[in-house]
DNA sequence: CGCGGCTTTGATGTTCATCAAGTAAAGTGG
DNA sequence: CCACTTTACTTGATGAACATCAAAGCCGCG
């Protein structure tokens, strides 16, 4: 009887490339040590400077990455959805500490995976290594790239950006679909003012490019919506 | 006799923690591939698209990474001193294609190391693996965190925090030293206009907390500058 | 049902980009 | 080496974009 089949990590696995370098034992290594956990909409999975000795990978929901300045100020880095390879970005620095602090923007299952065991991978798994540069390089540049592109826009295209991103990423494309973000959260994210975001809303509504009500959106426009993205 | 010694890698590898983790054959390996190039003050290194099969890495000078968008725009990313682990970010893309352009901002040497070589190395040696994720990751971070700061900062925060990096970072906390960039690639590195940044120069400058003539610089007082830095 | 948080719009002020124009410095060719 | 050209630097004036402040409506929740 095949063992590996009482573990549900298998699902994870064969969705995530991150794990299809391990062999069985240290797949099993990880069916057996891992602990998942659930979190509501809203709730901190954990904070900056906490201590962490786990990777945390999204199963399912949403979450966001995020960190408080001395200010006060939130700044949101990114929203992750399940089986992203944001997490990579999250472990490994010097201090066994969270470099960011975690939510949960909808309900969420997250898988905890012990660093060691990683660090294990890494040590003895040549693929396993390289694939995990990869990643990480990957991501990296992208969120720098995000950093970059966003500073380059103005309001409206930072907000035009985002929608697009998000019915890209998060919704595969649809035209219709619920904002998980509140405005704060979306001006915390692309660097506005609450009020800001909402008056881009506004004049998009009124444009006709989008139609919103609440937390319900659809990209009426996507054309000219993407023209804002590009310069706004 | 020692056939490490007859090569001049021997010395970066001993600045270097990244090949701390090399084994001898691994060290000689390098020595053999890689190829050393010099560039002159103002010379582009690469260009972002272009072909690239080799980890390039700075042994002396001063180089700087940076995007162009498509509205024309220059976006410096990074301000790199010899040894940094930078260029670790720089690798490993899906293509073969450089990620960011790099210029000389100061004459400076470069070893050019095959990519295919890391990439065994990374496979083979679970110590440099782990090695190379842990920069990685903290360059990664320190990049990313470093948007963040420059985007909570207003115009004189910014060029503040600039000063004060500069100053620590690539001038060993001295508060007199020659400005390596233009104030055109000041404004490109901290999001503000050329004129803008001169402004912010000037002001310091009336108010005696720089001393600033063409490229050379004073920091007259420090504390000011790191109150300014962190709010205003 | 009332409180607090989220949303919305308007009014106002600040910050910064843009435009313009002039000076200084640095590179170029005769 | 000097005239010439170009590039970098500097300051001021103006306007646009955005933050802030204020007030009111909405919604969910205890």
């Amino acid at each position: 009887m095949d063992k590996s089949k009482e573990c549900e990590c298998k699902e994870c696995i064969i969705k995530s490339l991150f794990f299809s370098n391990l062999n069985i034992d240290e797949f099993k290594s990880i069916c057996s040590s891992k602990i998942q956990k659930e979190f509501k909409k809203g709730e901190i999975i954990i904070e900056q400077g906490q201590s962490l000795d786990f990777l945390i990978y999204l199963k399912s929901g949403l979450v966001k990455y995020y960190i408080k300045l001395h200010d006060g100020r939130t700044y949101i880095i990114n929203i992750s959805v399940p089986f992203d390879d944001f997490p990579l970005l999250t472990v490994f620095n010097e201090t066994h500490l969270a470099r960011y602090s975690m939510a949960a923007i909808e309900d969420s299952v997250l898988c905890y995976i012990p660093l060691n065991l990683i660090r294990e991978f890494i040590m003895r798994n040549g693929n396993f290594a390289f694939d995990f540069i990869s990643k990480l390089n990957y991501i990296s540049c992208k969120i720098i790239n995000n950093f970059i592109l966003i500073r380059s826009k103005n309001l409206r295209g930072r907000v035009a950006f985002f929608l697009l991103n998000l019915a890209k990423t998060i919704y595969n494309g649809k035209n219709v679909f619920e904002l998980p973000l509140s405005r704060k959260e979306i001006g915390e994210l692309i660097g506005m003012t609450t009020e800001n975001v909402i008056r881009a809303f506004s004049e998009f509504r009124k444009e006709k490019i989008i139609r919103i009500n609440g937390k319900e959106i659809e990209i009426l426009e996507k054309e000219k919506l993407e023209k804002i993205s590009i310069y706004g």
